[in-house]
DNA sequence: TATGAATGAGAGTTCATTCAT
DNA sequence: TATGAATGAACTCTCATTCAT
């Protein structure tokens, strides 16, 4: 098996300089990400666009993957702060209002930067999504499985974690692709109609 | 916008030996797509598996991406197979088993090579995902959406096309998810229990 | 030192079918050279376009430079012809006529097929020009210098050898340089008034 | 028509180690197209043969042809410098001793480095001779049509572009033709003579 | 620390040539 | 004899990574 390259930054960068850089490089390499895609994002011109030199970006990242790692670690916690904050407003919330609140949330969730997402989620090779990505939905998965576990006696009894499997993998996937793949026929009526919709499918079947 | 690589077979390949060093090649694509993932998928290397020279690779493709057009093209056929045979099926039954047997067959379809489903999913850079691995879902929706219609007086009133979206990108996810990430406890029993709760899922949604 | 590759045809094509591909394939090869230029002209398109395949290519020569070989024999025959008449019939005319018929010649031996004049002449790697397009030049020279020792009581006494060198030189460079680079220039009046010019050149120099 | 290959230099090379990578792989280059002629110069020969790397090579220039052009514009200038001399130091000189420097400047200027000259002007594919090394001649030309202009009155009326183009396409063609296919014979003595010819030629011409 | 010139393995691709059919 | 599938050396070019300055 071939071994995998270092995803952990160099250094803690802790003097203030240092961290511009390091932001400067993060964001770079989310950019051209999402106008170029993964392969055309070469680690010279992310340094180009960062505005340091390829030297400098090796001082701080062990090599691109590093690089890419870090994107999805920042785009994860964004997300994952969303998420998060939607499940603790709704922990004493009744099922029906809850979930309608945490799909809208995972719809939000999606919305904050749906280019940069899919190019995670669809291109990256390997170590990707596996690793990175999937943490997201693993913390989710998480909550919401506390989330029911707290409200278990609104509905009726099932397997938790087969109950929140069903429900995390449904609500990503029709917020992910109603996001990505139909955002232009989005409009406010519609999001209410899906979030409608959505909501309807998960009480019931936790009904 | 960067230009696509063509995606187009060079040749049709009448000859017998023709034929087989095209099948050679697209298998040989499959199982490195599968092994090693796309990025290391190179013409020589995929030359070498399939017994050739990269000569011959060049006879009959472009380059890697319509191999991996072939590649994609050939697994959707299979999965389409299932799928509409499923479809077919199901077409007189009442909602309740004709769902549950579509959901047997989607798990069926995604266990047909699971690895390489997952590579094609997930790493394809550009071309991939959007133009030939969508066209499966688009086809599965649209036959879907058919069935719903003709039995349209067994469900409340709703939108069909958004009723299809919702079941067919949750049973897509469900069975993608479960055969993909979770395949290891998928055994028998735990199959019969998820049929069950998609079932239930989409079910008790439409009704 | 790299051994040159052979450029004497296979055989000698006595048959009739064999003369006709033999031709085509000549004549595609020339059509090539003009159209695309020495390196795009790859043998699979020559064969192509002379509507025979590859392996017959081979079966008539040993390789593309023995195809160039044959283009540049071909129109270095058709050249020498215009010359060689050209000297024959100026064989007894006095100086002044003579010249202004033989740069007549010229010109009309340089628009035979001025283009691909222009590619043999220009792109020739190697083996090209010392070997066989400077033949041409090499028959040219000694016919003309036959005519100067023919006549050399017309003018004043010089080494002929020096003096044919001095006027077939400017001659084939005035003409060559006429045709191909401003070509669009040459009217019929504009040529009467070259020729008269190059015939002024040469008399007067051997005056 | 085929879109020709790039050939300006990629970046202008202010540091001192480039400067040095830059004339290394001009010097290479040139060296190459000399003893082996254009289609044996690959990048890979010539990186090595200058001492660095193809990846060095391809940050300066866009490809072979770019380097070709380098050498075509060096070539170029350290001829025209010679002409361009001569021509200044003629300026106030009387016709026959003017004609008679310039000739010998030609010469001059072909011996710089006669085979490269030679290659240059022989195997250009399609970019090259037209492009560059006709500027060459088109300066060359300019000036001398300065000269006759400024000395008019000795010599009979005549279409200054006209006269110029026979005077110059000839002692190009001749010194040329000398110095590349002759010099073996081109003794001191030879030499003169041959000025001698030339300056006849010309002379009589104009007169 | 920052820089960016240099590296070189390796990817994609072409094409003269051969040879089984 | 004709065919055209197959070959593979050779070529162009990119890009992650290093290191002297």
């Amino acid at each position: 098996m071939a071994r995998k390259p270092p995803t952990k930054p160099r250094k803690h960068a802790t003097q203030q300089r240092s961290r511009a850089t390091v932001d400067a490089l993060i964001e770079a390499t989310a950019r051209i990400l999402v106008t170029d895609g993964f392969d055309k994002a070469s680690t010279n011109r992310i340094a180009g666009k960062a505005g340091v030199s390829v030297g400098s970006l090796y001082q701080y990242f062990p090599g691109k993957e590093a690089l890419v790692a870090a994107v999805v670690e920042r785009h994860g916690n964004e997300l994952t702060q969303v998420v998060r904050r939607a499940l603790t407003d709704v922990a004493a919330l009744p099922m029906e209002q809850a979930v309608r609140k945490l799909i809208a949330a995972a719809i939000e969730a999606h919305r904050i930067d749906p280019t940069l997402h899919r190019v995670l989620s669809e291109q990256m090779p390997r170590t990707g999504k596996s690793e990175s990505m999937e943490m997201l939905s693993s913390e989710t998965y998480a909550l919401f499985r506390a989330y029911l576990d707290a409200h278990r006696d609104e509905f009726r009894q099932v397997d938790l974690e087969l109950a929140a499997f069903v429900c995390v993998t449904s609500i990503e996937a029709l917020t992910h692709s109603a996001v990505l793949h139909h955002s232009e026929q989005l409009t406010d009526e519609a999001f209410e109609v899906l979030v409608d919709e959505a909501t309807r499918l998960i009480v019931r079947y936790l009904q």
